[in-house]
DNA sequence: TTAAAATTCAAACATACGTTTGAATCAAAC
DNA sequence: GTTTGATTCAAACGTATGTTTGAATTTTAA
């Protein structure tokens, strides 16, 4: 029963930020959800902030870890051949999305890393760096090499978006259900991730700068 | 002298915002930036909540009516004829990015803008709702016609994604241009909305579920 | 069983928050 | 010049927060 305290502060920590946002969050909403002592947060973690860090970094490692290991069996399946778009976005969108397949806390903590994510906090961004950053670099040589067509810029744009449509769907993936009355569902992992590398891909690979609106060709 | 200083707490507390969050920043740290009293957030606001939602109608509101402005000339311009997905598209994006040309005050407000939708406060939800509720018809009935070929469900992904991308983009606008090294600019609005819409639009258009990945094609 | 370490606990600490108060100050009207 | 209302101000209120403390309790090991 020695470790289970921290294990439970971590569950309910992540349930609770997810809901209301960290600030919105004190240490006594979390030890009382968690039916353990007030001082144990900082027992086992010395502070907030530590513990904050703590509730990311538990699952985030594991998605980027995820990431990679799908580009990588991308890259090894297209050999020297030409590598799709489609393969990276896959490599990209699915182990974030794929979180929401657990109903409870996954879908909890996917929801508290688009905003982490998007919120963006002060003492979180070193985090952030240090946990993109090998992701970050492997994206851009694989899109490089998918789509050499495309302009640098294009392409830093279109990336930019597509990763906006991921952290939109696991920030709120109520208001899309909702929205169209159930029809969408983010909990159905395989239909939302592909519909999801199929609008990126699409959108990378749109016309370049010069074509004028041409109407809703198909 | 008088409004003055509610224009002062205004402005002072949406750029505060936009930089801390709201549960980030105290009133006392608003009233001393504004050089104000404290005191007179309450007199001119009734609370704080009352004045988040004071500074996040002064804005929306018009970016919302800039919106169903360009909805209804395109629509117009259309007249029977088929109505581009871009034109909707354009009137979604370009009153929300076009917040970034005010190198200071807009940009702040833009950030907080994203920050609000993705934060979805408990009490701003009824102003999302009711400040949403009219644009969200108008861009259901648009988008129903510029692009009838679509499923409900295709579309209804379609067009979350395509508001993500947008989210992202007021959200966080340093991100991209430091990840690109100031090649894509957010300030640059017309750019920026131009990519945005082209992004979205090919997206939109995107091949049906059946079809398989058929790497990078142009 | 006993000693030592790890863990839990209730209570308090200092600080920061939103809010309220009542007097002081200002502006304009008579 | 006086009066009235609007505005500003310093100060305090009550509460909630993160953190610390030191004793009580449980677990571990010999």
């Amino acid at each position: 029963m020695a470790a289970a305290t921290k294990e439970q502060i971590l569950d309910k920590a992540e349930e609770l930020f997810a809901e209301q946002g960290i600030d919105g969050v004190s240490l006594r909403a979390i030890t009382q959800a968690a039916a353990v002592n007030l001082a144990s947060v900082h027992y086992y973690f010395g502070s907030k902030e530590a513990l904050v860090k703590a509730v990311f970094a538990r699952r985030l490692a594991a998605v980027n870890r995820g990431r990679i290991a799908l580009l990588d069996a991308a890259e090894r399946e297209a050999g020297d051949g030409p590598l799709a778009v489609e393969s990276i976005f896959h490599a990209l969108f699915a182990p974030a999305i794929q979180l929401a397949q657990d109903p409870l806390r996954g879908r909890r903590f996917m929801r508290l890393c688009g905003r982490f994510y998007a919120e963006a906090a002060d003492y979180l961004e070193a985090v952030f760096e240090e946990e993109f950053a090998e992701l970050v670099q492997r994206l851009d040589r694989a899109f490089r090499r998918a789509a050499p067509h495309l302009a640098k810029k294009e392409l830093g744009w279109r990336v930019h978006f597509a990763i906006g449509a991921m952290v939109h769907t696991m920030m709120d993936s109520d208001r899309i259900r909702r929205w169209t009355q159930g029809l969408c569902d983010p909990a159905n992992v395989e239909e939302t991730v592909n519909a999801m590398v199929r609008f990126a891909s699409a959108g990378l690979n749109a016309p370049a700068a010069g074509a004028a609106a041409n109407g809703a060709a198909r």
